[in-house]
RNA sequence: GGGCAAUUAGCUCAGUUGGUUAGAGCGUUGCAUUGACAUUGCAGAGGUCACUGGUUCAAAUCCAGUAUUGCCCACCA
């Protein structure tokens, strides 16, 4: 006998074993089966598990299981991100602070702080590994794979081969996201701003004011720029030179014109810093101007502040301020300025923009191949969403998709840290070799940056598909690898790419540019983005608020990672964040508690009559009106859930199912069935329910499956979904079994406005003519759960005196009216309205049922609804012309 | 500055091409409960669907505007 409690600790553990063992994760490539994929967002081989991962987690193992069911052939390739700089600077700061070692880099060096890093990663990865686990992700392990894996890294020079001889990828000197902290540049995209107060500082510069807040970078300034259409500065012309006193003495400027400049901002001068300023720097590649650099690379002023040379910009401000005001040059201070400043999203350090040799990948160059035409990777990106190839889940993200594309520059690709994919480029001397192996000879120094991480993300839903031996054979194209792999020619291009929308520009996006390019596949069929999980007071999580924070490793010892994955999946849709905590899990875990006592509740009843829970339902033999109306709305159910699951409705999904488990099922179906239980449907009902449940709650279902499986049945998680059948669809029979539900909860709200002892028995009357049968009927039942004694009165004549429900006498005799008893003129009243709405209705119908138009364009599955919808309207209309008419 | 969204019960949220009386969970109130389950059952209270207009036989749903909140992108020295 199953124990009184379900304790998810007890089995959870076991069950992944069991299917772990069994192999039933593992996807064969050789099958004529449809395959469906998804390949895993990596985590980043940096730390926990947390509520972020859970959620993927969740959706994902949803998905693959359904489709498993389904009897497709699923594959769920799991794996970890190297993750470059946060995991280079994780392990740093760890060094720095256990070991005392201020300079890790310069005191380790290269080898032995990689050495440090994978030791970390590998730990990491063990920890993540097991709390995938955890949650009941039912992903192929035996597929495992690592954004640092030789295969991988062999896909990564491959494409940056390719890109490079088709002059995608170019080298250059451009101003970069420099972080003088992490001693690397970062990409546009991992720039965040805050808004910081800080003096704004108004200078006379020669006849011109301006302003600034960093007067510590303005010593080689030598150009004052302002829109060409400001009259203010009509007097000077571009060009126009003249010299002035600046901080370090007299310096001659020129003036430029440019539109860059914005009249209406301060003075509508400024001069220029273009070697550490984005906009300055496209000014000065526009009229040729020369660039200076003033810090260095770790944040220092360099020779040309004289006496401030060698100084850290953070304390050289000051300095220059008590100069310049010695020598008279400030006119104001405006000490209330806000304005945003530049970090590094990546250990928050604040942006010095830099002017540096980097590697870029060019995303307006036309090269592509696409049918007739050759498209710029740009356009590629835009065409394959206009187009509809992959649909983004949901919609209006497209939107904000293509305005990312709008603004897309090109992308920096290299990095100046160690951890990561090293640039497949080698020089000697002069000499450059570019390629996916080291060239031959002595000499050759590979270039020492490695690329950003999301290069190799972005070949993910590929890369992992690759066949391991065969990347090891160096005669082989690129396109030989593809052709010869048999993963991926089986299961790319995926099914489902599931992920945050938090990262639809860093990674979607990046995946659709360059596995488009580099295979000629479109990555995916479907995007479905998760919103982020945030606290009761809709704050993010995160490690600084443990108080609100939800620990998913702490959740699931206590509730059960079922219950996790319910309360994470139902009342979250698409794209929009939800708030967690942990009262909602706690109700999903009283929910699948209720699922293991209804499924105790009928291995009792088979037991006490002596019937194998085992048994395969091949018949059910006579069925009552509750078995009927319960294997109705079972059918209806099946249908939608393969409705809602097609259409990734997890949430309302997941609530239709909690609903018809508790409120129908236990609450009514059981109830009703105490003491006259039909077994084979009592079985059949809850394999159903195990089967459409068990992608959201694996463990649970697939525990209790073992109790109800038919004997030449395997586990639940390769058994098949099920469908439904017609046969067993009686709508009538549910319509009945209302009356007998209404019925029933008339006399319990009766006895309590009455106040009738709870263990008395009542004498009811039931006053109905079109009712009495389904009432004889089930009259045990009602009486039963009822607590009375009923009496069926087929007249209504009595009861029309009466003119209302009625306690005949205190505790004695109730009246229930269910039919009959009517105010003519309300009744006639509510017709007319209902009359005129539906001819309303109707013609709308009409207006679209003729209109050519929508005929022609609407899917045959909408005309069909409009049709059925007219024909009940008409049915309707029919039905109250009569009334109306039997009335008058 | 540009864009995207949200506003529904005390709280958290569903509500999909406009269609009966706007739903759920939690909380709350009353009652019940000794054989599936107190991780329970039954019943109830609680809503001007942010506001103002418009379209329609019919609007939480479509349109316009207003207010508040959140997010994304860009960024001005």
């Amino acid at each position: 006998m199953l124990p009184k409690a379900y304790n998810p600790q007890d089995t959870e553990d076991d069950i992944y074993k069991m299917w772990e063992e069994n192999g039933v994760f593992k996807a064969d490539s050789n099958t004529d089966k449809e395959p469906f994929t998804i390949s895993m967002p990596p985590p980043n081989a940096t730390g926990q598990l947390h509520l972020g991962h859970a959620v993927m987690l969740a959706l994902e193992d949803i998905f693959i299981r359904y489709a498993r069911m389904q009897g497709k052939e699923a594959l769920w390739v799991p794996g970890t991100d190297h993750a470059a700089i946060a995991t280079e600077n994780v392990v740093i700061s760890k060094i720095q602070k256990e070991e005392g070692i201020k300079r890790p880099r310069e005191e380790l060096g290269r080898e032995e702080v990689l050495r440090r890093i994978q030791e970390f990663v590998s730990g990491s990865q063990s920890t993540i590994r097991s709390q995938i686990r955890k949650m009941g992700s039912s992903c192929d392990w035996s597929r495992e794979a690592y954004t640092m894996d030789p295969s991988l890294s062999r896909c990564v020079n491959e494409v940056f081969n390719k890109m490079y001889g088709d002059e995608l990828i170019y080298r250059g000197h451009r101003i970069v996201n420099w972080d003088p902290n992490l001693q690397t540049n970062v990409s546009d995209d991992e720039v965040e701003y805050e808004t910081v107060k800080d003096p704004f500082y108004w200078f006379q510069y020669g006849p011109f004011q301006i302003g600034t807040v960093r007067p510590e970078t303005k010593f080689g300034d030598k150009y004052v720029v302002m829109h060409p259409d400001d009259e203010r500065y009509k007097e000077y012309k571009h060009g126009d030179t003249f010299e002035c006193e600046w901080i370090n003495g007299k310096v001659v400027a020129t003036v430029i014109k440019d539109e860059a400049v914005d009249p209406e901002f301060g003075s509508g001068v400024m001069t220029i810093t273009p070697w550490h300023d984005h906009t300055d720097f496209e000014i000065a590649e526009r009229h040729g101007l020369e660039k200076q650099q003033i810090i260095d690379f770790d944040g220092k002023l360099l020779d040309c502040a004289y006496e401030f040379a060698g100084m850290h910009i953070k304390d050289a401000r000051e300095k220059v301020i008590q100069k310049l005001d010695k020598k008279g040059l400030i006119i104001k201070v405006d000490e209330s300025y806000e304005h945003a400043i530049a970090v590094n999203s990546r250990g928050k350090g604040k942006i010095e923009p830099q002017i540096r040799e980097q590697w870029f990948i060019d995303v307006n160059r036309k090269a592509i191949p696409w049918n007739s035409e050759t498209l710029s990777l740009k356009e590629v990106m835009q065409k394959v969403i206009r187009e509809k190839n992959i649909t983004i889940v949901p919609e209006r993200f497209e939107k904000t998709y293509f305005h990312w594309i709008d603004n897309l520059r090109d992308w920096c690709i290299s990095r100046q840290i160690w951890w990561g994919h090293r640039i497949p480029v080698w020089y000697k001397g002069d000499e450059k070799y570019v390629g996916v192996q080291p060239p031959d000879g002595d000499g050759w120094e590979q270039d020492s940056d490695t690329l950003d991480t999301w290069f190799s993300s972005a070949i993910w839903t590929w890369s992992t598909l690759i066949d391991k031996d065969k990347a090891q054979d160096m005669s082989l194209s690129l396109q030989d690898l593809l052709d010869q792999s048999p993963d991926f020619q089986k299961f790319h291009p995926t099914s489902v790419m599931e992920t945050g929308y938090d990262i639809l520009f860093f990674w979607v996006a990046r995946m659709i540019l360059m596995t488009t390019y580099a295979t000629g596949q479109i990555p995916f069929e479907t995007v479905y983005l998760h919103g982020m999980i945030r606290t009761r007071d809709g704050k993010k999580m995160s490690k600084s608020h443990p108080e609100t924070c939800i620990d998913p490793l702490e959740i699931i010892p206590k509730y059960g990672a079922d219950a996790l994955r319910m309360s994470m999946i139902v009342g979250q849709s698409p794209g929009n964040d939800q708030k967690l905590f942990e009262e909602k899990i706690a109700g999903y875990r009283n929910f699948i508690n209720k699922l293991w006592n209804a499924s105790r509740f009928v291995l009792m009843q088979c037991e006490d009559a002596g019937v194998d829970p085992h048994n395969p339902v091949d018949s059910f033999g006579d069925l009552s009106l509750a078995d009927r109306a319960l294997l109705s709305a079972l059918q209806d159910l099946i249908d939608d859930c393969a409705k809602g699951m097609n259409k990734y409705r997890l949430s309302e999904t997941g609530e239709k199912l909690y609903s018809f488990t508790w409120d129908y099922f236990c609450d009514w179906y059981l109830e009703i069935s105490k003491g006259q239980a039909n077994h084979a449907v009592l079985i059949h009902t809850i394999r159903t329910i195990l089967k459409l449940l068990h992608p959201y709650c694996p463990f649970v279902t697939e525990e209790l499956w073992s109790q109800f499986k038919p004997l030449d049945a395997s586990m639940l998680i390769s058994d098949v979904w099920p469908v439904s059948d017609d046969s067993l669809r009686d709508q009538d029979s549910f319509n009945a079994l209302q009356v007998v539900v209404d019925c029933i909860s008339s006399v319990r709200k009766l006895r309590s406005e009455q106040s009738i002892e709870p263990g008395k028995t009542v004498q009811v009357q039931i006053f109905t003519k079109k009712f009495s049968k389904i009432i004889s009927s089930e009259a045990s039942s009602i009486q039963r759960l009822a607590k009375c004694e009923i009496s069926i009165v087929g007249s209504t004549k009595e009861l029309e005196k009466k003119n209302s429900v009625t306690a005949i006498s205190k505790d004695i005799e109730i009246c229930i009216p269910l039919e009959g008893l009517i105010d003519l003129d309300k009744e006639r009243e509510k017709l007319e309205k209902e009359q005129k709405q539906l001819e309303g209705f109707l013609k709308g119908v009409m207006a679209k049922l003729n209109n050519k138009k929508f005929v022609d364009n609407a899917p045959a599955e909408v005309l069909e609804k409009e049709k059925a919808k007219k024909e009940t309207a008409e049915g309707k209309l029919k039905k109250i012309s009569e009334r109306l008419s039997a009335m008058a």
